[in-house]
DNA sequence: GACGAAATTGTGAACGCTAACATTCTTTGT
DNA sequence: ACAAAGAATGTTAGCGTTCACAATTTCGTC
């Protein structure tokens, strides 16, 4: 900077006032500085700059199971919201909830001096966890977000469950059998509220609860076993893999979709559309989700916190994997 | 520093020889200072640090495409390799690969200090564009890799795409017909050519060729006119979200697979076993390329420059959408 | 054409750390 | 017991910015 000024025939601080867009800088010299930093090559030195201003424009993630569809998309829309809003965005992957291993994390972006920390992690235990830390920086949750969370954006869980449910009963299913996800996730839990409470809301028992792990191959499990059980006519899956892996395990034996049995899922992955048949499932803003987060970061940093908890609708797709159960079936 | 420095009774320097490891200090006084630390909460300012050092401790990427499951995956494995080599990684994302954008995304990530570049972008006009850019820090590539570059880790696109042709040619097939990706992408170039060489190394002329863009909308669009054309048995499609938009527009138009027609894809995304019928695929080893990637970061920040470039052999994985011919097609 | 206010520019210190060198303690050998 | 070597610690000077304030210039006014 000292060799820009040299360049330029002024002071130092002159030219950091150029930098900062000071407008109390004579258009002419700006040009003078302006032509001898593009000259001199020179870049301002962020480590002296945050040293003294104590702002890093950074601000930190924690997220997990990176290769799932929803958290994967959560990170680059965050990371792409970050970005947009002048910030930089600092990511970190988890691989287990305990107190330890967060701390780490948490540890580990404040090394990075980020100003604020947006944690995506849908672990109910994670959750407790971090809101039992110490962080001196603002903690903004979007992920497992539950009503009357402060600081905290997501996307309705129950409501979307419910109406893949609603649409199930409303084709005529008598019942819908559930195949979760693990409920130690906010939003496998979320998703099995919606699904008991659309139940309990028409007056009907729910179908039969299966336990899967998310994983197509908890649903090929979770399918073998619906397809020995004449009773199901229609099942929700808590995404969109155990949904593509339940299908499977029905065509392998012989059971048709939705002829026989309708399937919905969660998600809206991009090969949803293109499974045989064609899922319906329920969509997630995932893009909106980034950015109402880094909205609310930024909010919590300019000190105007919103203890509103912010929550995203999702909707429901539907494609051919869903119909109204055969006749048959209906007679009684 | 100086309060902890004060607390222990010792001098500033002192408490940064125990923070930086060095020997140089009596156990007795590392115990107090340590003590010290704890109990003030002290944590190292890494702004100064780094604006004495000149070491960032972070390594920058630039990816595109991150809700494709290559680059998505390619992004998360660097970053954890990075991580677990005691780097911070910084991820920008690009959206198109112009000249403009590329420079930017370098400077964004310079003006963060990074002290390498690792280049995830397969499209042929990023990497042209990237080459061209004067750096001042290692630039690593890691998708788009062609035999003989420096600096670079990369999957045999080209060995894997013939591994899958040959495969479907020892089934019985007499040509393979080919849905590209966008042929831009090097890695879609790259299968393109496996996908012929394989065929001319037989003495056969390859099957029709049609052009794809990754999507499965676009696989479900070039299936339907494969599904008109009798004379086609067997499909490579350059990724698995193709494939699977493919077989879909199969079995729309009643064709079956793999009785009828055989498909390959190229990913092994976690669905492809659990689409029907489970999808043979190429399987890349993502995590592997990370750890290379980082490994070669770390040699060139250590000066020891490995001109020769690193290739990772992709697998074949079969499963059912592949199988010989029906005789029918075989009698002549 | 000189006065004061406003606009513009400059000066010195400080941010928290490490590098380089200086100093003070311990040993060790005789 | 004393020098010399080595181990452990301390001192000082920056790294490249911005902040707070001081100094200078410019301008409108009478």
């Amino acid at each position: 900077m000292t060799d820009v000024a040299a360049a330029a025939g002024v002071s130092h601080q002159t030219v950091s006032r150029v930098l900062n867009g000071s407008e109390l800088v004579r258009d002419e010299t700006r040009v003078r500085v302006l032509a001898a930093i593009a000259e001199l090559g020179y870049r301002r030195n962020n480590a002296a700059r945050l040293l003294v201003t104590n702002r890093s424009h950074r601000i930190g993630m924690i997220s997990a199971h990176l290769v799932l569809h929803g958290p994967s998309m959560i990170a680059v829309s965050v990371q792409d919201a970050g970005h947009k809003a002048g910030y930089d965005v600092s990511l970190v992957a988890v691989e287990d909830f305990s107190a330890q291993s967060l701390r780490e994390a948490v540890d580990r972006l404040l090394d990075e001096a980020v100003e604020a920390i947006v944690v995506a992690v849908a672990h109910r235990q994670a959750l407790e966890q971090v809101s039992s830390l110490e962080v001196p920086v603002p903690v903004i949750i979007v992920q497992g977000v539950s009503d009357g969370q402060p600081m905290a954006v997501g996307i309705e869980q129950e409501a979307g469950a419910r109406v893949a449910v609603e649409h199930l009963l409303d084709l005529g299913h008598r019942h819908v059998a559930h195949l979760t996800g693990p409920l130690e996730w906010v939003e496998a839990a979320q998703r099995r509220a919606g699904w008991q409470h659309a139940h309990e809301d028409r007056h009907v028992l729910p179908g039969p609860e299966l336990a899967g792990d998310w994983s197509p191959q908890s649903g090929y499990e979770a399918g073998l076993r619906i397809a020995e059980d004449p009773d199901v006519t229609a099942v929700f899956a808590a995404n969109d893999g155990m949904a593509m892996g339940l299908m499977y395990a029905l065509h392998e034996k012989g059971r048709d979709v939705p002829g026989e049995i309708s399937v919905v899922g969660f998600d809206n992955v991009p090969e949803a559309p293109y499974v045989w048949p064609a899922l319906t499932t329920v969509n997630q803003e995932f893009s909106l989700l980034g950015r109402r987060a880094v909205e609310l970061t930024m909010q919590a940093l300019a000190g105007e916190a919103d203890p509103s908890t912010q929550l995203i609708r999702p909707e429901l797709v539907v494609r051919d994997s869903t119909a109204a159960p055969r006749p048959a079936v209906r007679e009684r």
